[in-house]
DNA sequence: ACAAAATACTTGACAACTCAAGTACTTTAC
DNA sequence: GTAAAGTACTTGAGTTGTCAAGTATTTTGT
């Protein structure tokens, strides 16, 4: 038996660290890769603006991760908690600066060429299956 | 634009982080998806052994963070280190112990069932063409 | 209508790393 | 043959999270 699931995992595990890492040190001019995840989901959504809960959900950490994340955060400018302007006065949004908005699309561009070069050699169609095949297995993850 | 490759790597790293995670919480028995990686590695060797540099290298820390790492681990007995029979003074082998495999074998057997769980519903030639894209991806993003 | 459960956060204590620098060996180059 | 560079590892100090527990608010069930 030559436990496929379990080297697919350990491929998966090394791939990660690998694109995650290379970020972290050349790319990120001063943040970090989950930091890099915090402000495109915001700039992504509604208003560009989201609950701490839900960034916390799509990037894959704990509500108490977000806190401590965004703390350093909003001190250097690159976010800043709006007050609540919704009914739920529980949720704290977080909005991108504009500050954060420049250094997000410096590190999208040097991560965009990045990955062109590492995903050169995989065709349109085989990328789209990758990703279809990733939402699947951490949609099940998630739920067993 | 919708930005393919930056998209596949989020999913890449969902699905990495909703796998790991759901392994530290619940099919462990006590030990983390690291330790487990360093367990696992070290017992398909030769001679059951290997390079503290070596383990670093495939589970994708740093030389610091294996000592850090194998430390509580040798204290807890999973794993021993052996005096150089080498010719080399520097290297420090690390061995498993017959704890440490009875600890992997039995996380390794959650591990599977789980795993035979949230891959089934992608089927065997998928799953080795997702194996070779990861492995390529890893590879490349080491180089660059 | 109101107690119980759930949700959105924060906080203290701690785990799991990283980076830079240091030690101890080994290899390379002249 | 020896100085310079490289490799294998450890250590101190700091970062990036986690978990368990707490607060404040909202939802649910009766």
């Amino acid at each position: 038996m030559n436990n496929t699931n379990l080297n697919t995992l350990l491929h998966l595990n090394k791939a990660h660290t690998a694109l995650t890492k290379r970020f972290d040190r050349g790319m990120g001019n001063g943040i970090g890769f989950n930091e890099f995840l915090i402000l495109f989901y915001i700039h992504q959504a509604d208003n560009t603006q989201l609950r701490r809960i839900d960034l916390a959900e799509k990037i894959g950490i704990t509500a108490s991760g977000i806190t401590r994340l965004l703390l350093p955060m909003e001190k250097i400018g690159l976010i800043q908690t709006v007050a609540n302007q919704g009914d739920d006065a529980r949720v704290r949004m977080v909005k991108i600066t504009k500050g954060g908005k420049e250094k997000m699309n410096e590190a999208q561009e040097q991560l965009d060429l990045f990955l062109a070069e590492v995903f050169k050699c995989i065709d349109d169609k085989n990328k789209e299956l990758l990703s279809d095949m990733l939402i699947q297995i951490g949609g099940k993850a998630l739920m067993l």
